[in-house]
DNA sequence: CGGTTGGTTGAGCTGTATCAAAAGATGTGG
DNA sequence: CCACATCTTTTGATACAGCTCAACCAACCG
């Protein structure tokens, strides 16, 4: 019976990096290779879902992972309360199920339509004892998905509103684009309620944020969902400089 | 030459879980179990640091991971502009030292004396080889980590500060009794302003929360270091019940 | 004992949540 | 293709919580 080194099935898959920094340390470096996913689509069927379609709930039973093909999703955490937070979005050719001891950690839910790969856990289990080369890439991708879940951190500690936003903007466009990191065309798929709850802000708040860039000509957005850069050196200066909620520096000359 | 799998070494350590909920599910579970402690410490040597002593800095080189034998200590985010922010504190029997490419992700300082044993990866990653389940303590580590992370961000998510406090204390009576998970009792050994950096508050207003707490007869500290339960029902009731931004359900009666 | 560090307390200001409502988008069925 | 219903986004007015600046206190240490 195959079951002796079960634990290892139990794991965990992880996704998408969530890097921050445009100037970024490489970007979506460790994806899979179209080889190594080609090896994962021998076990995978495809499956669609619609916008607001629950793909598995926290908590549930994980029998599968499932790489995105297309569409956006969201990783929702609930609250004791009943609150949410979102934890991150994710895109095409990102691999969500993230489990621990058999169940998921969060619950994904489709932004958009979505069309993913589902692979069960038991073949993938299979397979990954026989590669492990693929193997070592999930881990590979959990590591970088912590690392995602730090630089969310790092933002949600950022007191000003303006500076949140920014900086998710330069997140998602960095998903957007990774070669190049810029490019001035930032799609948001996704609610300004689920911005709200990414960044702990409330959605008039995040909306009003948005106007303020507006009419600071930083931004222009010729409807909700299309953000276009306009000025470059702002946008980055704000998200960049001004996050303190004590200066640095407190500014005091040295010499008298 | 024992350099072909490197990309295996270049990976990453993680630790702690640091789970939440008292409720909790499982605890510090996956720690690793005494023998696999012997076996890594078959390859460690002893180090000793102060009070305020970097352990290894974000963006170095790594080439060690370190497993506490006594003390605490931090892993700090360095942000663009100079500001910090606490991503987590670390005990006894916790593992420090994820990397990613090669370079630590975070900077680790004492908040007290400590004493660590450290394992160089060059060893580690030869014992590994070997250990197949032990190697996988460690990618369980990293998603427990990964966790951690999340749960840090669904904090960071509520508005209020005394809700953000409570939790904070939580967790640290969750890492001190983990067994229990209760027991009145807390231990700070940080700051203040370490609090509040790990919380993204200000320490005036850590400082004040517990100041309101204790006029609230909910906590008793004999000093700002050692916090004392008094109300344990009330304790929960804030820090469950009142993350909310907007109230979970809109209080409307549906009868009329 | 001054000096230093960490913690507490106070007064005022700013920014975000809240409550409320209007304006835009989106989708459906006629 | 339009009219209607619904949902999302935006805008406005107000209240309150946490940040800022500043002083003060306590403990620790040379």
């Amino acid at each position: 019976m195959p079951g002796s080194r079960a634990a290892s099935s139990r794991l965990a898959i992880a996704a998408r990096p969530f890097l921050a920094r445009p100037d970024g340390d490489g970007a979506r470096r460790d994806l899979l290779t179209p080889q190594e996913r080609d090896r994962l689509a021998s076990i995978a069927s495809l499956v669609r879902i619609e916008r607001g379609d629950i793909l598995f709930r926290q908590g549930a039973e994980a029998n599968a992972i499932y790489d995105i093909a297309g569409g956006v999703l969201k990783s929702v955490l609930q609250r004791p309360d009943g609150t949410r937070a979102i934890l991150g979005f994710f895109f095409p050719q990102d691999i969500v199920g993230l489990a621990e001891d058999g169940r998921y950690v969060s619950t994904v839910q489709a932004v958009s339509g979505a069309v993913l790969y589902r692979m069960p856990l038991r073949a993938l289990e299979r397979l990954l004892k026989h590669d492990r080369e693929l193997d070592h890439q999930f881990l590979l991708k959990a590591c970088h998905e912590l690392r995602g879940a730090q630089l969310h951190v790092l933002t949600l500690g950022i007191v000003r509103a303006e500076i949140r936003v920014l900086r998710f903007l330069g997140l998602m466009r960095q998903m957007q684009a990774p070669e190049a990191g810029l490019g001035s065309l930032i799609e948001l798929p996704m609610s300004r309620a689920d911005i709200a709850e990414y960044l702990g802000l409330t959605p008039e708040t995040v909306s009003r944020v948005f106007a303020r860039l507006r009419r600071a000509q930083i931004i222009a957005s010729p409807n909700p969902h299309l953000i276009r850069v306009v000025d470059e050196e702002r946008f980055l200066a704000i998200a960049e400089d001004e996050g303190r909620v004590r200066p640095p520096a407190p500014r005091v000359s040295a010499a008298d």
